[in-house]
DNA sequence: TCACATCCTGAATGGCTGTTCAGGATATGC
DNA sequence: GCATATCCTGAACAGCCATTCAGGATGTGA
């Protein structure tokens, strides 16, 4: 019976998932102030009213699809990043996660427009607060850990993963909005040379990875 | 003639100027997405329909707004920044001018607004392009200066000027939005502390003001 | 004084869009 | 098979708001 039950079950409950996939989708693309009910509706090859019939409002369907996005970003950083790895392995992961260059940028818009919203919405703001807090205490781990194995030097871990979350997000900034001054592909670099400067390590050990060659301007 | 032309022709042109700064009081406030033509009417003490007159439209009227704010910026850089003084100096201001805390948070809300408008609208992108290479050049011009002088040591003069701009956007963001790990008075010092790092310049040669003394949470 | 341009206003107008609603389809439990 | 709950839809509905409009006031130039 349930079997059967589950089964057929799963029929709404995937077009719900589609809905919410349509609404992240739509967010990304028009952000806060352009996404309409009927937008979502076409992104996901239904009607406007099926829509709120699952999400209520369009606020709801809006703040659902943000959720999920947390979701996800809390999944990617568990799993990008190893625990057993020393400091200077997960620093590096980290800058290339947050740094993560290509279909990310559409994920740093979308940051921006919490940013925005936050400004006036109770909601956005306890969402940035929880992401933010989680994302620089990543970085302060990585710190201590490193300055407890001797990897790293520091006068004030703190201060140095506030700044270097900040960073993050001003360079995230102006790739998004393809500041010809600051090239997707140097953001990483950029943000590793501060990195490395405060934690006082050698850029070398931070830049494993092999790159292209320098490559100027083809 | 024209003395009683001119004379009767300020009261309009007076009404206008106060549209105009009653649009840019509306749009710190509300933001673009939530500035209406009724509010600005309001807040300039008339009728919407004279906003409509003088502005033809609300974007027309917002981008105007806007615009008096870049002029405003120009200015302020202009006249806070002497250029007699030594780069030492100048890095002082600079930092002081662009933390500025107090009712210069509500200007930072205004150009995280400008940012996520740009990611649609070419001209809040062209806007933003204009302020940031200024206040970068500015910067840029700062270190060449130093590096003189004597006074800074710098390998990489660009990419430190887009990272201490990077780094003064990401953390007027965290102050804007009242984050409790970067309350706004620290905002000075961890961008000073910063730029003293990657200018190879002892921080006490920055910190010329005085200060209350440390304060460990009352 | 008269014609005219500028400045201004209250009252429509019209478009957009979130949300509601009445009912139809479909599956479930008995 | 039948009653019921869930799922879904097209068609209104209703509010909000930018913009238009017709005309009134005010000042200007001759």
């Amino acid at each position: 019976m349930t079997s059967r039950t589950s089964l057929a079950a799963k029929a709404p409950e995937e077009r719900r998932r589609r809905i919410l996939a349509a609404a992240v989708e739509v967010l990304k693309e028009k952000g806060f102030a352009g996404a309409r009910i009927a937008d979502i509706a076409a992104m996901a090859g239904t009607s406007p009213a099926l829509v709120v019939y699952h999400f209520k409002t369009l606020d709801g369907a809006l703040a659902e699809a943000l959720g999920s996005v947390e979701d996800d970003f809390y999944t990617d950083l568990a799993h990008a990043l190893p625990p057993k790895a020393g400091a200077v392995e997960r620093l590096r992961v980290i800058g290339e996660l947050g740094c993560d260059t290509g279909p990310a940028v559409g994920n740093w818009a979308l940051w921006m427009e919490v940013w925005v919203r936050a400004l006036r919405d109770g909601q956005a703001r306890a969402l940035r607060r929880a992401l933010d807090a989680r994302w620089r205490q990543t970085l302060r781990e990585c710190i201590d850990a490193g300055v407890a194995e001797g990897s790293f030097r520091c006068a004030d871990a703190q201060a140095t993963a506030v700044r270097l979350a900040a960073l993050m997000d001003g360079l995230a900034v102006q790739v998004a909005l393809r500041d010809p001054d600051v090239p997707e592909d140097r953001m990483t670099d950029l943000w590793l040379e501060s990195a490395a400067a405060e934690l006082d390590v050698p850029l070398r050990h931070l830049i494993k990875t092999k790159r292209r060659p320098p490559a100027k301007r083809p």
